[in-house]
DNA sequence: CTGAAAGCGCTAACAA
DNA sequence: TTGTTAGCGCTTTCAG
């Protein structure tokens, strides 16, 4: 393996100090152009790639943003990674990854958050999830910026970019009790991107300003994943009746679709079915979901500008950016 | 601000050199044990977190691996995050994630790999795609360990981890073949995590074996988004009429199906229907997608492991490690 | 405009 | 068993 070329090697090449080469390659304006040129050509001569680690050690800046987020939430993650990765390339930060598993059993939150510290990250974006209060308590002791995707807050170096879950929530429930669907129920997992508290209080308040008596039990909880949530919603329309299903994920309301269609439930005459972020499973569900759309690419890279608004210490008008959101008509609510 | 702790403060808060303070975080074992425990407390009680890119610089290893995957390979590659991050997790590696766009118009595959070598990661894992050829030759410039996935490979430093593509494809046109099947067409999308090329091959020497013609334009060519993909296979079946479709990943099989459906195609009755992958399109899907099953989450575990072998120069006894996968009968085939 | 030199925080000989 | 010291490759004053 022949060694790798240094900035040493440039300078002696280019007959400059180290010094010159380092300004040239961070664009500093008081280089004679000569030299420049000359430096330049050497550079592009020997292939020198300047190594980011030792520049990191010398500016304590690593250029590098930690990504944090639990492997239940890959379906919903997945479309924001387009967001995340181009926003980052863009502006010359690399993205690095950290899974945390279902149940955050194997591995602690606080051995993850560890190894971001260890790593030098200058900022981290946090996802929502089960323990997101614990991730950011644990973030804020150690002073790293840090944006937290699908839950609101915001603090000292802490920004959030989010869905309105319970405006989202209410709306609908109140369109539905007015049009006389009273029987609704919530279908949610146990993770999700966004706020399941909120749908929920969202959904209580609304039938509360309609003066309708909430259904007892109208949260329904199933697994994340499908092959467990379908059988589960399967058995619970044996003896479950519904006019409305909301759910927090459409991947939850396709499973609901699919147990209600096998129960011979029509969808939409029987029962409606609302999903939640209009992912390709809205789509390519048979009958199309009627959703909600949520620009999960644009949160991803709003994530990211934001966490390097803090670390530029650029001056941020909305520490807690609301994402608009709309509602998709398809063919499971009339 | 407070200023992080570094070894120094350790050292001379445990009243030690800082090279015991190594030792111990580095599990040296000529520590005298009393030492040992007065270190540990020390670091404990500092809260110091010894600094990764120091080490880095030190050692010249990162305990980085790079990923790089275009973005439109997500799909494929999300069910293989889980074994990445686990994997990298485990072994303590850290992932560093790049992506490429759609066509690799925006970032030139050279300038991403440049961000590669910057980032002194110490091995990096490939997917299979457009410019893999290039990305290969790119990385061996460099002489950075790398695994590729889905194709294959082998060489200095190279391992590769891929499903056979090819042999899948045979052993399935020749069995529909065999049922008197013989107007197979192959839907493919244009980035695909399994070589579509020896996908291809497959099926025309199962027809040369079989002694049969093999249809004409029987590649039909499909964008990697289902809102396009659909609607023009919904054209295509206009005009076009086939027996059996293969698709190269189970989104191009959806797209089929449900095509297929609103033209009053019966799947399976009129026309089957093999997916790939068995992702979670394939069991959402009504009928679900026949498909071939492929352990993708052992894929990315196995690339990051093949990996480490290789960094840590571990023997190697499979440098090209094929998957096994499963044929799994679901509806949409006799 | 350019060079010399002092770190950044850690590891790894080499001494003791 | 422990300490001393010379780097790792770069940035950044401070002189010149």
């Amino acid at each position: 393996m022949k060694k790798k070329v240094t900035i040493y090697d440039v300078a002696e090449a280019a007959d400059v100090s180290l010094a010159t080469v380092s300004r040239v390659i961070n664009g500093s304006n008081v280089v004679k152009p000569a030299t420049r040129e000359r430096v330049l050509e050497t550079i592009k001569r020997l292939d020198f790639k300047p190594n980011q680690i030792a520049r990191g050690l010398a500016t304590s800046k690593t250029t590098t943003i930690a990504v944090v987020f639990p492997q239940s939430l890959f379906g919903h993650v997945k479309d924001m990674i387009g967001g995340i990765g181009d926003t980052g390339r863009t502006l010359d930060f690399n993205i690095i990854m950290y899974t945390t598993d279902e149940l955050g059993l194997g591995n602690p939150i606080e051995e993850v958050i560890e190894k971001v510290i260890k790593s030098r990250a200058d900022g981290v974006v946090l996802f929502n999830n089960n323990c997101i209060d614990k991730e950011i308590d644990l973030i804020k002791k150690y002073r790293i910026p840090a944006v937290v995707v699908g839950y609101k807050i915001s603090d000292e170096d802490i920004c959030s970019v989010y869905v309105d879950a319970k405006s989202i929530a209410y709306d609908m429930t109140k369109q539905f009790i007015e049009q006389g669907k009273k029987n609704i129920c919530f279908v949610r997992a146990t993770q999700n991107l966004v706020d399941l508290n909120d749908f929920a209080k969202g959904i209580e308040e609304a039938f509360k300003d309609s003066d309708v008596t909430l259904p007892e039990d109208y949260i329904v909880d199933v697994s994340n994943h499908y092959e467990e949530s379908y059988p589960q919603l399967k058995e619970y329309f044996d003896t479950h009746k519904h006019d409305v299903v909301l759910t927090g994920y459409d991947k939850e309301a396709v499973a609901v679709v699919n147990a209600a269609i096998d129960h011979g439930i029509n969808v939409p005459e029987d029962m409606q079915v609302v999903g939640m972020m209009d992912t390709s499973y809205a789509t390519i569900c048979r009958p199309p979901l009627t959703t909600i759309h949520v620009p999960v690419y644009d949160m991803g890279a709003i994530a990211i500008r934001l966490l390097t608004k803090i670390l530029n210490h650029e001056e941020i008008d909305e520490a807690e950016v609301p994402m608009h959101y709309t509602f998709i008509k398809r063919d499971t609510t009339k």
